[in-house]
DNA sequence: CCAGCCGATGTTTACGTAAACATCGACGGG
DNA sequence: CCCGTCGATGTTTACGTAAACATCGGCTGG
């Protein structure tokens, strides 16, 4: 910087102004530093910066394996949106979901370059998690339940899950069996609650849920199990790759979807359009998902807040992004 | 940093020798600094250690968005390995793949506090990028072709594919056709050179490759296509997302896989074990990729080496990892 | 015509850390 | 018994930037 200055004759304040985008420097002066920086390949130390601002302009997010395509999209709309607003984001992979593994990743935290933090996690785990945020570090939840501790964004999970199950009622159908995620998925837990409470209100029997893990594979041994089922006419599966599964093992007992079986996913994967037969599903927009993570963050850090702790922090909601419903071809009237 | 000194009843450069594990320090004044760093809550302010020592301990990844499996893998990959050498990593994300998106990112690098630079990318457009890499940044390319600029890792998809088209050959059939990628991509480039060459090899004619855009969606409108020539008893398709689009065609034309015609795919994403049938494919093993990717930049690093633009830079070569071909249920012998 | 004011620019300083150098005490060999 | 040496620790300084304050000229209005 003390180059450029001394090169374009100004002070290295003067410099910074430019740099910085500030007003109170004439054009001609602008000019001349612009000059400078390119002549001698001016690059602004982020260290320095970010030393002398107190801030990195960076945020991190905490997330399990990428396996899962909510979370990827999430992420990527995080690091759009991010960049959007002049921010950089950090990964910070937890490698093995375990609590130890959660809480390092959020100590870890402490020596990271980051100005806050989201949280993307399904798993029960974050409750226990011993958090110990660095004072000034927000931090919003994606795709969990945080009790009150921090603001969530979330899809509306239960809203698509009563939509399916409604769905296949209006077809007819006497009930709807559920294929759910595994128990400590938060996510699996609240379609498999709605599934429950929309049969219960609808005055229906609700058969036993039949359990997955989120794989394909699970979803086709489970579709062996609902296949020998002669009451089983309609069923709504937590994901689409399950219910690909689903879909294996029906065909290969022979029951055909959707004339004797009518099935129905959730997440739309891009791949669920190209199913035998294509998957009617629930759509989820996790790229507002992402966008409204880094919004909170944001207006968080904006505002100054506390960091959670006290207790009555309170202003800590949840926010739903609405779902919904993509009819295709893997659901029919009964009988049909 | 004062304050932890001051409480330990040391001087900082104490306390920053205890935080950085060096020797020369007494076990009763380690274990002193070490109680009042915890009663304090002190945490190392990483932009002033980044100033100091000239380093970010950050890898830096530029990538289109994260919509195919490989990026993601591969990202996850990098993510993991980089914690495991105590770095973290950020995302740049490039949203429009455009040259002069690509041409941005890479000068927004300049201010970004990063160490060297992985770019995952595909596209033709990083032979022409003005790439402006700031002097002693290290890059490393994965699953592209960066001429000789800077080291490639990829996976090595001419094997990948070779594997496939002998296979399919070596169950009788006469030919093999093909279903490839977008032309601007150089994975789908080098499958479809590597699936002539092999028939060329093997004294077979190869038939016009129809191409899709690697979405299900084109491959079920190729397949449309494929379904229609009579002679097409085998199907090399260049992803498992076309693949599946493709039986779906292949299945609503009528045509049974494998029995009439056989498939094979490219990537062996998870769900692919349960398609209609089960894909047979060519795993790749993007773990290793990343992680090859990951040493490749710290020992750049270590080395101090040039940025490339050297004419005679050298060393610059293509590291490829085995794939591997995975048999299931979608590919038979001729007629079978 | 001059006081005051404002806009443009320069000067000083502090951010938190770690390298380089300085100091100080203890211990051992001549 | 003294000096050299070495290990443990303290002191000084610089990293690159930007806020805070200082300065300096020109312009406006009484």
């Amino acid at each position: 910087m003390a180059d450029v200055a001394r090169l374009a004759g100004v002070s290295s304040q003067t410099v910074s102004r430019v740099s910085n985008g500030f007003a109170g420097v004439t054009e001609d002066t602008r000019r001349q530093v612009l000059a400078a920086m390119r002549e001698l390949g001016y690059r602004p130390n982020s260290a320095a910066r970010a030393l002398r601002r107190g801030e990195f302009r960076t945020l991190g997010v905490i997330t399990f394996s990428l396996s899962t395509m909510g979370n990827i999209r999430t992420l990527e709309a995080i690091a759009t949106s991010a960049a959007g607003h002049g921010y950089a984001v950090t990964l910070l992979p937890v490698a093995v979901p375990t609590q130890d593994e959660v809480n390092g990743a959020f100590s870890r935290l402490g020596e990271l370059a980051v100005d806050a933090v989201i949280v993307i996690m399904e798993i029960h785990l974050l409750d226990a998690a011993t958090v110990s945020v660095p004072p000034g570090v927000q931090v919003v939840v994606a795709d969990s339940d945080a009790g009150d501790r921090y603001p969530v964004v979330d899809t509306d999970q239960a809203g698509g899950a009563r939509d399916a199950v409604r769905h296949l009622l209006g077809l007819g159908h006497e009930t709807v069996w559920h294929l759910a995620g595994p128990e400590d998925s938060f996510a699996a837990q609240r379609r498999a609650d709605a599934w429950r409470t929309t049969l219960t209100e609808a005055g229906r029997p609700a058969p036993p849920p039949v359990r997955g893990d989120w794989s394909a594979q699970s979803g086709y041994r489970a579709g062996l199990l609902l296949a020998d089922e002669p009451g089983c006419t309609a069923v709504f599966a937590a994901n689409d790759q399950m219910a690909l599964g689903l879909l294996r093992a029906l065909h290969e007992r022979g029951r055909r979807v959707p004339e004797d079986v009518s099935v129905v996913g959730f997440d739309d994967i891009p791949e669920s359009a190209s199913f035998l037969p294509p998957l009617t599903t629930v759509h989820q927009d996790f790229a507002e998902v992402g966008r409204l993570c880094v919004e909170g963050v944001l207006s968080k850090m904006r505002e100054g807040g506390d960091t959670g702790g006290g207790s009555a922090a309170g202003g800590h909601g949840t926010t739903l992004v609405p779902t919904r419903l993509v009819v295709r071809q893997s659901t029919a009237r009964r009988g049909g």
